[in-house]
DNA sequence: TGCGCTACATACCGTCAGTCGGTATGTAAT
DNA sequence: ATTACATACCGACTGACGGTATGTAGCGCA
């Protein structure tokens, strides 16, 4: 007997990781417009166009699948944290600055992504999400930045009485760095282009200040990106 | 006809208020050694002796709840507010010191029940909590940081490119305090102690440095609670 | 060609937040 | 005291949803 010939559900049959994809990409396109909480499995179901047997079999429940959410949004928001290895050799504000430099140069890179990301893990309904691309990028960025300001207190470059707060601090800055972008963003939109602009402006300096102040480093030790960088992010 | 005779379960008529609060002490005491994700409604019901009809009388969901209980735990482990008002006519550096030691005080004072709160808060299943509790905590506290930032800018006492950013890294130090706190006292149980006591002392240092090099403060400007205030933290 | 593994499908289950009709207990006017 | 109304409260029921049990189709492989 075909169970499937009667309910004219056809067998489509794949390869793991292409359903797994698949089934992800459902998800995240649902994730789009509704929040995590208020999405059911059987929506993700019937848009990935899989029966709930053939999910729970690639996914161990809903957390599950959050978490390999969570995964993706992660390599798609934070740099590869391949900066600062090669220039181990220069003094250590330059591989501070350059790693500053090098990773708010990749998100401006790629601030479309960042953006829409950042503006999802916000919605209503995701905070579950939120915690989890929180700790994950974290757990990705926090590392090797606390060993470049350790490396740095050690050879004595400057005076920091805490490396551990230093970085979350710095860690904390480019976090709320595009909250404030999207307030920015959205104010340009409304009309206030001129002011939005300015305040772009003014957070890059205020970022630099902070750097600088907080490493107790002489005003301009910290090279950020050029202002014409963070233009893009306004249209 | 009385049913309630026939399984036994009396009507105990209170007043509208103490009922909830009757409730939230029952949620609160679950709370304490379950995740709030794992919590039924039913339990919570057996807990406080009261029917399900009841308890949808006072609450409309138990989302309702989750929000009666975070405005409780911010109104334990925020202090007041009231820091600040009188000494307007002093200078700037006094007031913003007189605020920082002030909050930071009041918090070592009810050290306790700050340091439960931010275990419930740091919880498994305690997520959505978590972030409540951190929008409550910011609501109440942010306002008052950046009055005391802008007009001390207006003043022109110091030089700062951005209020909202300064303010915010500062209420990052203060919620880091405690999860660095907590880690303290676990390790000062574990054994720890000399160790523990002086990350104690260095988390103090760091905190008045980081405060005074974020305003670019010569060193010294502001003044914490003294080392004694902290020990308490470690028994 | 049959055997086994894996990718599926369907029917079903348990749980749980929330609802609904109704009941007891005040409280205030007549 | 009786009526009228408001409010606190009850418990059975429901609908939805995450998850499971059990069986079936396709593909590799000997």
């Amino acid at each position: 007997m075909q169970p499937d010939e009667k309910t004219g559900a056809r067998r489509e049959r794949m390869a793991a990781d292409q359903r797994q994809h698949a089934i992800l990409d459902a998800a995240a396109q649902i994730l789009a417009t509704h929040g995590w909480d208020e999405i059911t499995v059987n929506e993700i179901l019937a848009a990935a166009g899989i029966s709930k047997g053939g999910f729970y079999h690639h996914f161990s429940s809903k957390d599950d699948i959050l978490a390999a959410l969570v995964l993706r949004f992660a390599d798609a928001a934070t740099a590869a944290a391949t900066a600062g290895q090669g220039s181990s050799g220069a003094g250590f504000v330059d591989r501070l600055s350059a790693y500053l430099c090098g990773s708010l140069e990749w998100e401006l890179d790629h601030a479309g992504e960042v953006i829409s990301i950042v503006r999802l893990a916000q919605r209503a309904g995701n905070g579950a999400l939120f915690l989890e691309l929180a700790r994950e990028t974290e757990r990705r960025t926090l590392p090797a930045l606390k060993e470049i300001l350790s490396e740095g207190l050690k050879s004595g470059a400057f005076e920091i009485e805490d490396v551990d707060m230093t970085a979350d601090l710095i860690l904390r800055i480019s976090r709320t760095r595009w909250l404030r972008f999207i307030e920015l963003q959205d104010a340009a939109r409304a009309g206030d282009r001129a002011a939005a602009l300015a305040d772009l402006h003014r957070r890059r300096r205020a970022e630099q200040q902070a750097y600088e102040r907080l490493l107790d480093f002489p005003s301009g030790s910290i090279q950020l990106p050029p202002e014409s960088a963070f233009e893009r992010i306004l249209r």
